[in-house]
DNA sequence: ACTGCCGGGACGTCCCGTTCGT
DNA sequence: ACGAACGGGACGTCCCGGCAGT
């Protein structure tokens, strides 16, 4: 079979990489194209303009998405919980930029409305406290507003990248940070649940896959 | 009286908003200069360069980071923690762009360690984590791990301008906003707490004037 | 054959010219890229900034003198001599600016020492008087001292461009007037040399090739 | 009385000082004032224009050369002869970037005639060679081309300034370079003079006034 | 599919000349 | 007489996007 990456795939990672690390605006497509290894006239026969990149990377969220929601198995709640930081920390590391640098991107355009990916995400997290809560895994000894909680858990998770890269200085997030990122999310979600909670939850962190393949974007090596 | 701003301020102040709500790199000098109401020729005249700009930005956050330090005489300590909540939440809105530009700003410049700012805001949430300890008003009944909590909690200050302002797009923090922000914060640090240490940090709250003018810029209105 | 010149070297071509006719500083690289015919966006491209367009007029400057070198086997030294003249008074004319305009061109620059081309080329006409001595074509009847009387030669030589474009208000030297210059420079020679001498130069301005073509400079006529 | 130097003047001096050193078009007007330590706004009430700047420092070589003309007392025809050297040599570096930088002043002219400075020092040289031609000085026994002669001396005493900036690097000439450059074009013209004639210009060098106050500008100490 | 070359346009910087106020 | 502040305009640099050639 031929090579496992086409050029335009090489391309668009090594995009999405640059964008991440040094902003959407900022980010030369002779840059973009020194890094893969092109030209700059071949660049632009990829994609004809640098909105094209965006595009085709803002797709491949979409994908990923996708795929995501089809290997969507029901387990129990707190496998789901921790399933789904870990994969949301991913999405947020590779496509940091997205957000960030939206007012760059999409210069004239006033938003109307949030990103549907917070949207989901933050939504999806609030269901799975319900779950959480129908699952009697809350404690009742003290008053816990879910509504705010989850506000509070949700940053926890969709900011970690941020916080480990400038803190932190790095650039990518290995599997490792990852793991950081979901225990630093229940440290804070553990006090409001009961001691069956609390035991149940750490043990899911315990069996969360390490190497969950969230981070890697598509793959580029030969 | 004399003139309420200089003009210097006044294109300061117009740099620091455009650079927060579009960006570093794709702000014109154009763009501030009609915002202020001047020739961009008189723009140079005040700040040679765009990054002097930058640089006198920079300045205005060190100021108002030494104001607050003089401002600083203890009272309980609850009381220090919602102020220093409300105060870094107002600093995080203001000087938005210096943290998430830093790339774009400084192209060249691989930073060896983290920005100063996020580093004495993070300690001193800690110091006062400790004092809260001491005081007796962390529950002992659950165990209360402060390292990971003031992690997690600094993140939910550190983040809130972002967050509200990718999901509520807000352009700018009003004195209500950061309240809530503050509100948010302590949501998430009550159920570590003692009874005792609720009701405290509850009052506190109520307390915290809403009108802390920590979010306003240097004065431009005539 | 393929195209007689490629456009980077009608570039520099142009801004030689434009170069010494008006100066480094107040030519504009509009004015060279209508020169040529080709918008300003493709004059960057060739040459990323004014300054790369010096460094590549420099290297043919170098290049020159290196085909020079080479070309150089030594004849009768009354040719030499003349043949030197030639050459130096062409050097002079084609990169003019690049002496005139050092200052423009380094601004914040001292010079340590001065321009290699002018000491070379004083240097070579020191050893070709000193041949000119050993081969007893110096006058014994009155004193000759060489050291003064080469000053004054390299300076007819060295000046003879600007003194022929300020005078005659030429733009461009060509050979004809290259060939004067190296008559009024032996007419200051002359009487320093016995009878001999005086017939051997001048039998050597006679066989002066007047077609040297070391003024022109790299073609640029298709 | 007042002080020694109006600010006109002392503008004036200045501005020469940096035409002549820098260049006419990369000298600022803002560079110019603050070497005369005074603001820029200043600078435009006393020469409205850059341009006026120069007319001024034209007006200065006029009046200079009129009182030349007025001490104009014929001599012997030697003293004469090294007087001219004397104050051309002082003219040239004095006012050096004005015929340098002819180009860069006056843009979009095309110039008729050559400079009236250059034509009517040639002239007097040539002039005080026919004189000394008159005395008997020059030599029968060889021929002597005054044509040709003169045109070398000219260059020698035109250029001096010139090669002694480019060779050894200096800004300005003091008395000792000036008296150098008088040799140095004596020594050009000696050979073609009769015994007598040599004799009587080496007395004329030994009695010049190294003093000689040309190249001094318009007194600008208090 | 890939490259070299090219045109158009925008931005940051710089600088001249002017004006207002003292 | 002098300085602070200001407006207008030009230049060097940069970068996106396109096109011919292979």
């Amino acid at each position: 079979m031929a090579r496992r990456s086409t050029t335009a795939d090489r391309i668009a990672e090594a995009a999405r990489r640059r964008f991440n690390a040094r902003g959407y605006a900022v980010t030369t497509l002779t840059e973009i194209a020194a890094e893969v290894g092109i030209s700059q006239g071949n660049l632009t026969y990829h994609y004809p303009t640098k909105r094209d990149l965006v595009t085709r990377i803002q797709q491949q969220v979409a994908e990923q998405i996708a795929e995501r929601r089809v290997a969507h198995h029901a387990g129990e709640v707190e496998d789901d919980y921790v399933r789904h930081l870990s994969l949301t920390i991913g999405l947020m590391a590779t496509y940091r930029f997205l957000l960030r640098d939206d007012a760059q991107i999409e210069p004239g355009l006033d938003h109307q409305r949030p990103h549907g990916v917070l949207v989901d995400g933050f939504a999806a997290l609030r269901r799975l406290l319900d779950r959480v809560e129908r699952a009697d895994l809350v404690r009742r000894d003290i008053e816990v507003d879910l509504e705010v909680l989850s506000r509070a858990l949700w940053m926890l998770t969709r900011y970690w990248v941020d916080h480990v890269s400038e803190m932190e200085l790095l650039d990518e997030l290995d599997a490792d940070d990852q793991l950081r990122g979901v225990a630093n999310h229940l440290a804070a979600l553990l006090p409001n649940l009961t001691a069956a909670g609390r035991r149940r939850f750490e043990a899911a962190l315990d069996r969360a896959t390490p190497t969950a393949a969230v981070v890697g974007a598509p793959d580029d090596t030969p």
